[in-house]
DNA sequence: TACAATTTTGAACGCAGTTCAAAATAAATA
DNA sequence: TATTTATTTTGAACTGCGTTCAAAATTGTA
């Protein structure tokens, strides 16, 4: 009966965590309760501390999914792209897409911080890293030059120029470039980079 | 008497943004305690509710203070460079000291988050705007063909740029680029941007 | 000085994350 | 199967926080 036990546990973690991405997904990272999920996944309010450390681990759980479904769309935005420069463009507006598509969650991704001294978990740090090398991969093609080290360096670099262009239009906070403007300010921007990377 | 008592009045409110401030540089945005500040301030916890809407009015008071020494660097920074592109590269490394010599009041800009559907109040806006138009200087001259328009959109994107490569450096989510290294990756940064607006 | 208006006060409220002793359940043993 | 032991689940209780508001203190006025 050990199995029974075990996958009623797992199969409720699993539910607690779908629960939060919706949750999360719908009306944002701060609206999450731990009352509300333990509601609403039939258990108890203390179930959810066995599942989970703290309401912080499940949010990186959460947040490994939403950095896998970039991670995938990613993929598909590249698949039928020779072109390493395209290839860059094509990842630079999948991630603008994700990010519209999915305001909330992209932005828990952000939002969220670990309390200081607390490191994150290597299975998540390792889902960045695989985000980066996204990047990387044309990157390399474009720029043999680089050694790996600097290839490393650039490639971080451009995700978070980009980052930094889809992140400050979607937030309201600076007056927006309309949405549609912001299409093709993105395209510009990756062709800016890229002649400017080549001509340097 | 009136005077006597408003003065008082605004003394303790600029003593709480004060400690509040200083709270933030110190320990971080999350550090912030509405009995502490009053604890600090030597007032009831009730004052501070006469003094400020909620916890949000206090901390925009902090951040629009942050907002005016990030421009104050900016303004030292640019003060005695002719060209503009330097004035740019300038502008762009001023940042990225501002927010290393500050990084937690830094961050509080960006992390403080109004509840939907609250607006940031004009005077806020304006000093963001503020600080736009430090960008827009420079960017004009460079890209005299720009209309003003163009021009404001383009200045955007630039400071959301090099925001989010000084963001992601700083944050250590992201493995990070060591901190000498982030300079000079700077420095390229802006001349790639500079060439490609160029040769665009 | 007596009264009215204003300001300050801090106990109390609601809500949220987290804990942990007790109850329920499952496993092991006789 | 009945009994005991181990494991898991439970939810009331604890703590900490932002916020409120009736009462107290203070200031202004007649």
């Amino acid at each position: 009966m050990r199995d029974k036990t075990s996958e009623k546990r797992h199969s409720l973690r699993q539910k607690i965590i779908d629960l939060a991405q919706v949750q999360i997904a719908n009306f944002g990272l701060s609206s999450l309760r731990a009352r509300d999920l333990s509601k609403e996944a039939g258990c108890a309010l203390g179930s959810l501390y066995n599942m989970f450390e703290d309401i912080d681990a499940l949010v990186l759980e959460v947040n490994a999914r939403t950095l896998i479904a970039i991670d995938e769309k990613m993929d598909v935005a590249v698949a039928n792209i020779p072109q390493a420069s395209k290839q860059l463009k094509a990842l630079a507006h999948a991630y603008l897409s994700f990010a519209r598509a999915n305001p909330l969650s992209w932005r828990a991704l952000f939002e969220h911080h670990l309390p200081d001294e607390i490191e994150l978990p290597e299975w998540y740090s390792e889902s960045l890293n695989h985000l980066m090398a996204r990047i990387t991969q044309p990157l390399a093609v474009l720029r043999v030059d680089y050694s790996a080290e600097v290839l490393a360096k650039r490639a971080r670099t451009l995700f978070a120029a980009v980052h930094g262009v889809v992140s400050i239009s979607l937030d309201n906070r600076f007056v927006g470039l309309a949405s549609e403007a912001l299409d093709s300010e993105l395209d510009r921007f990756v062709d800016v980079l890229l002649i400017g990377s080549q001509h340097q």
